[in-house]
DNA sequence: TCTAGAACCTCAAGCTACTTGAGGGTCAAG
DNA sequence: CTTGACCCTCAAGTAGCTTGAGGTTCTAGA
């Protein structure tokens, strides 16, 4: 296959055709050869290229860390090491994130077991538990890091 | 306490300064009293209602959400109910988002093992974990809802 | 009383990673 | 030759703030 569409590559590797013209305007894919009529033309070695680049995605790299991984893939002086680094770097936040995810879990129980047993039922101003979280008093663990899966989902 | 300004407010529930005058901006907080000059007064009632909603937000409830609780706090008519069924679904998503994230965490941690014993070093181009990647071998859990922490991060 | 600096004000734009929409060409089949 | 699927380029919208520019007000000390 000298030269599939758009369409075709999104196809191909999961991603959605304006996903693949943003990540071409943003310069993480290389601009695309083109047609006359000006549709771009991707061969098979762009499928590698994408789909590498999708699988990153997968692991919640950054799109500023797959930057990196793409330049790692394609610098022979490079290290692999710097991979690892990252990948264990985000390891790393990943844990944090189960670990506040675990406390927002426990405050949320606990919230929806007194809605039912401490309160059951009143008006929303007489509502104990909300009592509470205006007073200052019911609290929830502080959100923190925003790094992992930060942004708007896709479809 | 007859009257603080916005600074005192903020030192008072942990909040930016700029996020109470975006708070108001968007209407999640009414607009606030002015002096003459034009500077923000709040009242004691005023930090309450902030409390309220930084609580909501650490319990990680959406905006659209916490406008839902701050309106339930002040309708007599409203039942906690709603309140209890908005943090048991929001317990779900949570959990949901527990669950991708062991995922990945797996995955993570078999990248950096394989790099370690599979690759151990080499360049990028040569490299065995990032050569799966681009075959699309290599794969981690698929992301999907942002809902859970879908935002920038708070200083 | 004057003045420096802290604190306040209002826009406007930036951040992440895309998605959605408007308005319009291109291409293949019937 | 028309129809409909597919392609194009901007531009703006999403969440929840933060940051910056450019300017006013307040307060405490000399």
């Amino acid at each position: 296959m000298q030269g599939m569409k758009i369409g075709a590559l999104a196809a191909r590797t999961g991603t959605s055709v304006p996903t693949i013209r943003y990540y071409e305007a943003i310069g993480l894919l290389q601009r695309a050869a083109r047609q006359e009529s000006g549709q771009r033309l991707y061969s098979s070695e762009d499928i590698g290229r994408l789909t590498f680049i999708r699988r990153c995605r997968d692991f919640d790299f950054s799109i500023a860390q797959v930057r990196v991984l793409v330049d790692l893939l394609r610098d022979p002086s490079s290290t692999c090491t710097t991979a690892r680094d990252l990948a264990a770097a985000h390891l790393v936040s990943v844990r944090d994130k189960m670990r506040e995810l675990r406390a927002l879990a426990r405050s949320l129980e606990s919230f929806v077991h007194d809605c039912d047993t401490a309160c059951g039922g009143r008006s929303g101003p007489d509502c104990t538990v909300l009592g509470q979280m205006r007073r200052g008093e019911r609290t929830a663990p502080p959100r923190r890091a925003r790094s992992i899966a930060a942004a708007p989902g896709r479809a």
